[in-house]
DNA sequence: AAAATATGAATGAAGG
DNA sequence: CCTTCATTCATATTTT
């Protein structure tokens, strides 16, 4: 099915130029009349709609406040991980992680992620939990628990900043965790994960390096 | 300005596998505690973000979707098509799309945002209003008029529904100005913006055309 | 080398 | 406002 001539608003540079301008200035939820005003003025550079501005900055805005909710979860996060933890580099260089290096090598994920295991489940951290109708068999069971589990709870105030989807949170991590350069993981690993060291995280990985490791795909 | 060293994140063979195996299991959208942990826990075997494993979720749902999606139809067009039809492929030559347009050459600044800068700011639309604290550098000027001008009270009984919170406003516009073909402009450049002829309406852009034009992102 | 494909990332659009 | 979906972009990888 073609779908038509892909009907889906796509900004000018201009129109997208003063958006941000826009936002940069303030703006954040242009009520209607402004809304309309603002497509009026970005009409001239090319087609547009109230529709388009209004989702425009609804996104813009969401996707750019999460960042600060995650930023408050990543921090504190890293305070209870603020813990100097001992040299850790030796993880890995992908290929000696066949070799019988410190890792364990590459346990099934139930041994990984017992959480998402009924047998293994006894800890804090639940899992599931929006598990609609989805296949989830495994971590039905958790259903029910408080998400967070531990550590969760631990972000009093932040938890609530938290708490909001995936995506927000993503939206958020993604500026920040690549500032920073570290990823989020210390502390998490301490509860959810007692199965591993917590050293994992200043691993140097970095998959971009060569240009071999990144295959790994579905080569199929 | 170049993206840096091309930062993209790329799955180590562990982290596919791990991946995989919760998608398997069941993992189909992770919330933000969810993925917090799946972040803490791959981040051993090597770099990884929040976003990444969020990305990867969202991905491989979607394309697992539309995989499925794409079946489907062919299964119907299959269906539909034992019965000998007319040959239909001629639908769809997106090409003329790209043929010469009208669109003026893309000015300079000044030229083009002229409604961003002060000397051409004279016009009534009103636009803040509910400035909190923000800027507003630039829309100040227009604050305290009643902002639609003419047209806008034409608008009698649609002011009302409308009035509510931007996101009815648009409700109600998405439906109407999709339908109608035209993006309500014309008039509103009008009042607004009479520095420029009001043929913007009509304009053909269509950034959908080839694939380079709606870019424009963050790429720098 | 060009074409096709795989996939990380981003974002417009909706639903609730 | 939060969450999710669909599309699309960009690029690395594989195919032809």
């Amino acid at each position: 099915m073609p779908q038509a001539p892909s009907t889906r608003w796509c900004p000018t540079p201009e129109q997208l130029m003063i958006l941000e301008e826009m936002y940069r200035s303030g703006v954040r939820t242009p009520n209607a009349s402004q809304i309309q005003q603002i497509t009026a003025h970005l009409s001239y550079y090319g087609k547009i709609e109230g529709k388009n501005v209004f989702y425009w900055f609804q996104n813009h805005k969401a996707r750019d406040r999460q960042k600060l909710r995650r930023r408050l979860s990543r921090q504190q996060m890293q305070a209870s991980c603020t813990t100097p933890q001992f040299p850790l580099h030796h993880l890995h260089n992908l290929e000696d992680i066949n070799a019988p290096s410190l890792i364990p090598p590459l346990s099934p994920s139930h041994l990984i992620f017992p959480h998402l295991y009924p047998q293994f489940l006894h800890q804090e951290g639940s899992f599931v939990e929006n598990s609609r109708d989805q296949g989830m068999d495994l971590l039905r069971n958790l259903e029910g628990r408080d998400c967070g589990g531990g550590d969760q709870e631990a972000s009093s105030s932040a938890s609530r900043l938290i708490r909001s989807g995936s995506y927000e949170w993503v939206a958020a991590t993604m500026k920040f965790e690549t500032n920073s350069g570290e990823s989020a993981t210390c502390c998490r690993s301490l509860k959810t994960l007692e199965l591993f060291p917590t050293k994992s995280t200043g691993l140097k990985d970095e998959c971009s390096t060569s240009k071999s490791s990144c295959t790994a795909s579905t080569n199929s």
